[in-house]
DNA sequence: TAGTATGTACGAACTAGTTAGTTTAGGTCA
DNA sequence: TGACCTAAACTAACTAGTTCGTACATACTA
């Protein structure tokens, strides 16, 4: 019987693994979603990419937007993980302020999913994020990291005493995600490639610049 | 006979008008992609909006695409329209670039579509853009204007020698853009309205004065 | 009357989501 | 221990609705 004949050739080595499944799927459309954006992205187009079929998107995250939020979350985890590895509270202010600045342009700057799925997010009014009490619980402890930060160099009199946790995080952010976020225009219009090593190092030097400038005692 | 009828009625008072029909396909057009994306504009919504027939879109514009073209064309032309009104030439350099950055900030604030396009283009590599000289010629412009406010600084010995207008520039950008295109999400996690009058005054300062300390002669 | 401008109706291709199943893994009980 | 059972994991093919773009008909203007 030439259809079981084909089964049994086609699905011989099937073996469950529904985290491996999960995994694999929101691996793909993290880097379809980064690059075509929510409505640019196709399930199909995910589908083929991954290990198995287009109703497994289904049974595991309902909907295209179920897909794309679960996305969304997984990056938000991954930078928060990321920024946890930073041992700040053990430098002086100074130098903590330095390496945080500095991390957060590198790590920016290699991670352009992470900035492409902000991007959109933003373009979509924060709709998806809205409904992720985690990212949000997740964003709130890196303010933590910098509000002690701020206490530590205001009372060794090096940083200045007005200063915002949230303004700075704002501003550091600002400075590191442009970067990445910006760069296709920006290099583009004014044909230098700002992903050159020269650049790179030129930028962070200045932003980290900046921002300790910024927040020195006067 | 009742459609003759129908269509006398209806069509009585048509005037042809393709200078006005063009602008009306743009105007409406801008704000569905920028609302939208690309991929996520409609165009028979766009034509529903406007006030002519779907028809008219392909015969002015060709393609959604070709609109889109057009449309960031627009976008571009207005924000340099709006810098080449700033008469930087005949103040001192400190208050010129303090009045630059200020009027950069506002600017991007209240031109929320022109941030928006820019996003978009951006989450496509700048595709589009890269098919128009007119917008690479547009910002070619602007630095101009940094340029010879840096030299007139350094010549006064207020500012830096060591100044790169491009990098200014992008800094300048990167800290006004970003006020806008990531509010959604900074303002949902850190639930802070960013666009409220005293955020923005509070940012706008902290913005200004970290361009001017960071061109101040040592 | 020739070229420009405009509306209507339609179709081919695409796309999110579903239906109707099959296969696997791991436990149960005779 | 091994046949049997069930829930979980998985697939191929399909459906209903959408969407870009066009063919065709017609009106306006110089």
């Amino acid at each position: 019987m030439p259809t079981s004949a084909k089964r049994t050739t086609r699905q011989a080595q099937r073996t469950n693994d529904p985290e491996g499944t999960k995994r694999n799927i929101i691996e793909v459309a993290t880097q379809e979603f980064a690059t075509r954006g929510l409505s640019g992205a196709r399930i199909d187009e995910i589908a083929a990419k991954t290990k198995c079929s287009k109703r497994m998107i289904y049974y595991y995250f309902d909907s295209k937007e179920g897909l794309y939020l679960r996305v969304l979350e997984t990056a938000y985890r991954g930078v928060r993980a990321f920024e946890a590895t930073l041992e700040l509270d053990g430098l002086p202010p100074d130098e903590a302020l330095a390496l945080l600045v500095r991390s957060t342009f590198d790590h920016h700057n290699e991670h352009e999913n992470f900035i492409r799925l902000v991007m959109i997010e933003n373009i979509h009014h924060a709709r998806f994020l809205s409904q992720s009490p985690l990212i949000q619980a997740l964003n709130l402890a890196a303010i933590d990291s910098i509000s002690r930060l701020l206490e530590r160099g205001a009372a060794a009199g090096v940083f200045r005493q007005d200063l915002d946790p949230v303004e700075l995080h704002w501003k550091i952010s600002a400075l590191c995600f442009f970067n990445v976020s910006n760069r296709a225009t920006f290099s583009r219009i004014f044909q230098r490639d700002l992903s050159s090593t020269d650049s790179l190092n030129s930028l962070r030097a200045g932003v980290v610049e900046m921002i300790l400038q910024h927040v020195r005692a006067a």
